[in-house]
DNA sequence: TCATTCATGTTAATATATGTTTATATTGAA
DNA sequence: TTCAATATAAACATATATTAACATGAATGA
């Protein structure tokens, strides 16, 4: 830009000067930041340091980009990329389920997330969740009323579990819930990897008038450490076509209910991420 | 797009810019991706490799497919730079205030943020928080625990509200609160634009042994809608040195504590940028 | 005036990023 | 299943970037 006498800049506004230009450029290395203010390499390290410190800028290696927000966000690993097809519809078939108007307990899976973005679609919902990239993807949406449940904030996923967890769960009540589960048995038994979030699960069960597990096709025929409920004493399971008929026969001679999406079309391949 | 010199990237916008591709399309493999960045496989690898563990990507065998990622961004960078450097300053000398093991109550604001970020150089500490940009900075921190105060998510600003949130905070106590107000009066009280906001933060203040307003100058002598505690009643004001010595003398006659950063590097630089 | 503080530059020790080579692992076809 | 092709991980080497410590010189204030 305009060569100024940038040398004789003061520190303060050369800072904000390095803010702006990187604001626009969104990134610059040091040594060219060096060149172009006409001051030594570490200068313009401090400087960076200083502006990291005010979350003005990133330090990068080499250089610097540009902080233009504060990002709030949460990263899902969904290492079953194959699965987000039969996600997205079971997600279609409990969307079925929700009427205009209720209120909809979710539990924090990548399956009710699923459930989550297509909920945008209807009127006057209130979500009762305490899974933070559920809260994420309906902030801001107007026709959706999110009800985050408390708790502490666990270490590598994020969503809230805990004594405080509990205790708002005993004063709410929801229309519908939709929980999935780790595995589930010929039986019918529900179970979680872990026996703290299979216990909340239940309590979450007991706060919803109407409540639905939601499996993929490969959770079927299995078990894991802790079970904490039974189709038997819930409203049905939500699966998608893949269910092997067998199971499926078996979880009807204890008279469970099975929804399958609409055989429709399973929205073809070309579908982009999820 | 525009072919820039791709292969002077810094390792992290190489990375930004490798996320933002996988995410458009899906799917690319290593070698591609060495070529398009002309660097090494190597240097791909470690770079999916490192991407992996922050859940940005999944990794294939032979390359890499986007992570299905939910984010929640928000511009709140106007607001955190206004003041940058005195919130930086309020933020350490309130970190002076805590102890290893405390358990820290923030409410939501950008100081109290910067109170976050550098909350996490101490050890074993829980905060208690009903803003989520701060549940975010301390998301997977192993020497914090967060605790995410339920309640209903609002809809422009990312944190909770709400009968669930003021019946959590009657079950809980706190260390130490940090408070933050939109102004302060000559006679020490404190006020929020909004008085449900300002109700919940009383009943903040209510729930910590030890509670302090936190402010930059610009809050100073004024007031707003809805007054919800005295400083009186609390354990003083945090301050930037820019308070006018004026003002400092009134809340001094109400033996109202004001503390201020310790007079580092703020301002001497030309004194005018703010 | 002198001492002090601050911004800056210089140097050496350290850390980081990358590429190359080699051993091991994975995949897909026979 | 076995085998060949390819991908990966580990170990090293090198270039570059960063940090910390010290040195300089200008501005500040008694």
């Amino acid at each position: 830009m305009n060569e100024q006498p940038l040398a004789t800049l003061s520190p303060a506004s050369r800072r904000a000067k390095m803010v702006q230009w990187l604001d626009a450029n969104g990134e610059c290395s040091v040594d060219l930041l060096a060149d172009h203010f006409g001051v030594s390499g570490m200068t313009i390290r401090r400087d960076l340091q200083d502006l990291t410190d005010d979350g003005q800028v990133i330090r990068t290696h080499g250089g610097a980009t540009a902080a233009t927000r504060v990002s709030f966000e949460f990263r899902f690993l969904e290492r079953a990329r194959q699965q987000a097809e039969e996600k997205k519809q079971i997600a279609k078939t409990a969307l079925s389920l929700i009427s205009h108007g209720n209120t909809v307990m979710l539990d924090s899976s990548t399956t009710t997330l699923a459930i989550a973005r297509q909920l945008k679609t209807l009127n006057n919902i209130t979500v009762i969740t305490g899974s933070l990239p559920i809260a994420s993807e309906l902030f801001g949406q107007e026709n959706v009323t999110v009800l985050l449940l408390g708790g502490v904030l666990r270490q590598n996923t994020p969503d809230l579990m805990g004594a405080i967890t509990d205790s708002n769960l005993e004063n709410l009540r929801a229309d519908v819930a939709f929980i999935g589960a780790d595995a589930i048995d010929a039986q019918g038994n529900l179970y979680n990897v872990s026996a703290e979030i299979g216990c909340m699960l239940a309590r979450m069960a007991n706060a919803a008038t109407r409540v639905y597990a939601t499996a993929d096709h490969t959770k079927l025929d299995r078990h894991e450490l802790y079970r904490y409920a039974n189709l038997k004493d819930w409203d049905g399971l939500i699966c998608d076509e893949k269910i092997s008929s067998l199971f499926k026969q078996k979880l009807e001679t204890h008279k469970i209910p099975i929804m399958l999406s609409s055989t429709k079309k399973a929205q073809h391949a070309g579908g982009r991420c999820s």
